[in-house]
DNA sequence: TAGTAAGTTGACACTTTGGTCAGGTTTTGT
DNA sequence: ACAAAACCTGACCAAAGTGTCAACTTACTA
């Protein structure tokens, strides 16, 4: 068990963590927990075994400082769906948005499916909350749209699971997403495709007239 | 090595071959390929490792003839896009079918889910192959609905990107599904309710006029 | 610059795991 | 009833995995 430091702003530690993190992340995400190893984690991280243990005291708290980590950059993609916006904005931006941070932090999406996959035995209490919290608010949001008559009444909540399944998509399964479109693997261009697609087709679904 | 055998219908070698492939699949789709123990496979299913492994020579093994299994009886939900049906309909048993067969299956999806998202390392170049078959089959038939003007012009790989992510969620990842509904467990009322909003949402995105 | 805190690491202990095997029992065909 | 084929299994490896530790080096501080 590694002491304790008194904690100031350390350089070493700081790089080294962030080292370990980023390895971890990148291992985690095509392994799973249970089938990473330590040493492959180290080998990545360019540290002896040995010392990715003497920053973290188990494989566990690796990985639960990893999902802290990423629930973190989550909520920046999510902070589109606001009342003052017209509903046809906020949902274009939030699948762009999503979108982008999926595609630039593929390693991270597929480190959360795969702990949601294997039944979320990482994720903490809070911060299964903390996500419920953030659709209440988007839903409630919607449910405003919905009275005012901006938007036809659909169920906001499987509306949401219908954006973040389709934008997650892309990233989490990309070798089929790629067998889908007939590509080897997925650019840029495909992410604004699908942008395009699902919010043409969504926008279409939920806006009156039109 | 287990020896050839002749190969009639034997009824002890099915019984075993079922029973491992049942604990085979509810355990891959909980631990992932590499998290998986043979052991725990012997276990679940009643037989000691040793047996498992007469029948079975590898790990590997066990889990390719998983996933071959699993892929054979995805076909049948996908067989409602033909173009002698009117797209609505056509979508609607789509999407229904695709929903009642995961949720039926559920350790199924997410063993599969789970393959992909460690980048596919066992799907086989033949089964990938399929999947890409019956994707440009269905592509081919939206493709000529569109030129007919039956559904307006959208890029009917990402349609299906779309309904095969929002179809897939809800069992893939049923922790988020059900904090996102505000559920402990999805009941077969939510995957209605989903079926519903997703053919509702997905058919105004894509019927002209409507 | 001396002393202490922080960081580093090879080697090791202990456990788990995939896979093997030799010899046993049951089933089947004749 | 007999032999052959099919089936079963406890005991056993070698490899791989997690986590530990004592001794060493480097970095900071007064």
């Amino acid at each position: 068990m590694p002491r304790e430091h008194k904690d100031p702003e350390e350089k070493i530690r700081e790089r080294n963590i962030r080292l370990i993190i980023k390895a971890g992340i990148e291992i985690f995400s095509r392994k799973g927990y249970d089938g990473t190893r330590i040493a492959e984690i180290a080998e990545a991280s360019g540290l002896p075994k040995a010392n990715v243990y003497y920053y973290f005291s188990s494989k566990e708290q690796i990985y639960t400082a990893i999902i802290e980590h990423l629930l973190e950059g989550w909520d920046n993609a999510l902070k589109y769906i606001t009342a003052d916006r017209e509903p046809a904005d906020a949902f274009r931006l939030y699948i762009r948005a999503k979108l982008d941070y999926t595609r630039k932090n593929i390693a991270e999406s597929r480190l959360f499916a795969s702990e949601i996959i294997q039944g979320a035995r990482f994720l903490k209490k809070k911060d299964r909350q903390h996500i419920r919290d953030v659709t209440d608010k988007h839903v409630a949001v919607v449910e405003g749209w919905i009275a005012e008559g901006k938007i036809l009444p659909v169920d906001p909540r499987h509306l949401f699971i219908m954006l973040w399944a389709s934008t997650q998509f892309y990233a989490d399964f990309e070798p089929i997403a790629a067998d889908g479109l007939k590509k080897s693997r997925l650019k840029v261009e495909d992410y604004e495709m699908a942008a395009k697609t699902i919010a043409e087709t969504v926008l279409r679904g939920v806006l009156p007239h039109a």
